[in-house]
RNA sequence: GGCAGAUUGCCCGAGCGGCCAAUGGGAGCGGACUGUAAAUCCGUCGGCUUACGCCUUCGAAGGUUCGAAUCCUUCAUCUGCCA
């Protein structure tokens, strides 16, 4: 299989390589043949995320370039969790991990090629862990972790005055594990993860070395950060979800499409398979005129495109055409705003219950958390209907606001839109 | 095992018997300005209520008191010191 000569420029110019071992070592890996590397993912949660994402499309860009990828799906290291700052992890049920690597192995499963020549392999360190015994893990793995250099890792060391358990103490030997097993049962060399994982990532190297007297690589990407230094890819939420049930195709667009100037060309780098040519004359079109929003536009259908597919980021931009395209609703049809306004979110009431008041509209639409939110939100002028400012919280509509006779769009703020459709 | 200190709303952090739904900051939400951007300014920020007011909240459970986030008891967790 031959490989990409220009593989570790472009993960270097897109800004992919936060921490590297031996860059030098690891170019000429890279250049010698097919590398097999691997990168894991822990079901933290029933979805995977931006933050994933990230790993996903690096993984990718890896074997589109002729290397061969090992995706792990963490059901032990799952099990365990690792440690972060927010402080100690409350364990998951078994039952409730092993259903949450199922469907994480199905949300990576589309973005790689598990055939040809550098075919991927999606494996499980739940395989490897299960039957091992504690005898074995302490003298085959742990003999090989200094307790004084775990303790001096930054991950390890602000979790020292608020406290760490032993089990999550423990993760980096699990995770360093993983990378000895896919190296010695496959031959991988190179493990990537993201900055956070740092520590996790040149465990396994070391413990290559210190074991088997083998030399692996390890690369780090970054963590993405808003303009302001705080962390990305929460909205209001909670993550930016992959999985279209937990965050709308629609939604997911739209994040991208609201992306701050400063980090449009950064974000275009890492998750868009857009050319070094395309991308930078995207960024010169967002720096001249910024209000065209080229960039942002790019960025979220190629982004949406290839998480959720050509056809629902059609949806999601048509929908968005229509609800932002123009002031006048009423000029739209009643089949093009009804598909536009159920991809932003529509709730429904049936008319034999009769018209509920803007404020009941509100709450049930999701729009406000409780009827005091939604009274707050319309004294504060935010509440919108048909795109016209809401004044009276006791308004109800009346029949000539319905659009095409069914449907009232309800706004929260500048972007929140939400339809009801009336039900006979 | 002993002693000391801590535990407050989404987060940080004041409060230390009534004036406390609880100062302040951050996040969030809304408005103005814009470009469905950033920055800035203003407002808002437990629930029910048009409102008077009512209900739930200051680690958990009890207690003292006319009245507790504030005092006492026990429990839990964390931090430090001594075994």
């Amino acid at each position: 299989m031959p490989t990409d000569p220009n593989l570790l420029d472009d993960l270097e110019w897109r800004g992919l390589i936060a921490h590297s071992t031996d860059p030098d070592a690891l170019r000429e890996a890279l250049s010698a043949g097919s590398v097999k590397f691997y990168v894991g993912f822990d079901p933290t949660a029933p979805s995977l995320h931006m933050g994933n994402l990230v790993q996903i499309i690096t993984a990718k860009r890896l074997q589109d370039a002729g290397h061969t990828p090992y995706a792990l799906v963490g059901g032990a290291t799952g099990m365990i969790g690792d440690p972060r700052d927010s402080g100690e992890r409350t364990l998951n049920s078994a039952d409730t991990v092993k259903e949450w690597v199922e469907r994480v192995r199905r949300q990576i499963e589309p973005f790689l090629a598990f055939d040809g020549e550098n075919a991927a392999t999606m494996v499980n360190n739940h395989d490897w862990t299960e039957s091992m015994s504690v005898i074995d893990f302490l003298r085959d793995i742990g003999k090989h972790f200094p307790v004084n250099r775990m303790l001096a890792r930054e991950t390890v060391k602000r979790r020292l005055e608020s406290g760490i358990s032993y089990t999550e103490f423990s993760y980096i030997l699990l995770q360093s594990m993983d990378f000895l097993t896919l190296h010695r049962q496959h031959g991988v060399t190179l493990q990537f993860g993201g900055s956070d994982q740092w520590g996790n990532l040149t465990g396994g190297v070391e413990l290559i070395r210190r074991s088997d007297g083998a030399t692996a690589h390890a690369f780090a990407t970054p963590l993405i950060t808003k303009a302001d230094g705080t962390k990305y890819g929460k909205t209001e939420g909670g993550a930016l979800w992959l999985d279209p049930a937990m965050m709308s195709p629609y939604a997911f667009h739209q994040f991208w499409l609201n992306v701050e100037d400063e980090k449009v060309g950064e974000l275009l780098r890492i998750f868009t398979f857009l050319s070094r040519q395309e991308i930078e004359d995207l960024e010169a079109q967002t720096a001249e005129k910024p209000f065209l929003r080229a960039g942002q536009k790019a960025l979220a259908d190629a982004v949406t495109t290839l998480v959720h597919g050509e056809e629902e980021t059609e949806h999601a931009k048509a929908a968005a055409q229509a609800l932002f395209g123009r002031g006048d609703l009423t000029t739209l049809s009643p089949s093009t705003l009804g598909a536009a306004l159920r991809e932003a979110g529509a709730g429904s009431f049936s008319r034999a219950d009769g018209v509920p008041d803007v404020v009941a509209l509100m709450v049930t639409s999701g729009l406000a958390k409780s009827n005091g939110d939604a009274r707050r939100t319309i004294g504060e002028g935010g509440a919108y209907l048909n795109n016209v400012r809401i004044e009276d919280p006791d308004y109800v509509p009346v029949e000539s606001d319905f659009i095409g006779g069914s449907w009232l769009v309800l706004r929260r703020g500048k972007k929140t839109m939400v339809g009801v459709e009336a039900r006979d």
